[in-house]
DNA sequence: TATATAAGCAACCGTTCGGTTTCGCAAAAA
DNA sequence: TTTTTGCGAAACCGAACGGTTGCTTATATA
């Protein structure tokens, strides 16, 4: 049950879980009010997230609030970064060849 | 069958191969060679990459060259940027701190 | 023409996924 | 103390996933 986080944020409901607690943690009864699933379903969710360190937790009496470890997002973001030198590269070529175009007109 | 880009990248293989076509265009055999599964395997990937545009073929005589279709990257860029914002806002936060326990030292 | 090769497609198999239902536990409220 | 509430864990189910094997089609080569 090795968890990653590419994984993790192939399901569109956690991608959604994520953007709900980004700015202000919840606790599970509160998420799950937001889409058209169980408690036990999002609950779900949340063990995913939490197994590859996405979420944190926060005991608060029988509550338990999540919130985002945003840094963790990062992976994601540092594993972008090599097709992102590309799509400048391309970008630049199409603004060569716009340049071009105009020129020649 | 859903397709979508965030499940296409949830696969290690698939992204192993987005990165190795990524600077040339490859065959699937090509590609298998540099994986310890068999060519339908990779022809497999090849048709979900290419089922939600992550890739692109170019048919020359009976290979099939396939490359990367770097803009469609770019969606998952977008759906990062909210939380950049967040991670940024952090790193100031603990600059500020850095700041402070400096000019406390 | 006959043969070899590149590749896609369909069928099948075991595993994982996302969800529900049921249960147990601990904290709060009665 | 008893009841309610918030939560996670386990068992189960149908669907999807990742992989293999076998087949067909199309191009290149003898």
């Amino acid at each position: 049950m090795r968890r990653d986080i590419f994984q993790a944020i192939a399901d569109p409901t956690r991608r959604a879980i994520l953007t709900l607690i980004a700015l202000q943690a919840m606790t599970p009864n509160a998420i799950a009010e937001n889409f058209n699933t169980t408690r036990q379903a999002v609950s779900k969710h949340l063990r995913i997230l939490s197994e590859c360190e996405l979420v944190k937790q926060e005991h608060q009496g029988r509550e338990i609030y999540y919130s985002l470890e945003v840094y963790k997002m990062k992976e994601v973001d540092q594993w972008l970064e090599q097709f992102r030198a590309i799509w400048e590269i391309q970008f630049n070529q199409l603004d060569e060849l716009l340049e071009k175009m105009k020129t020649q007109a």
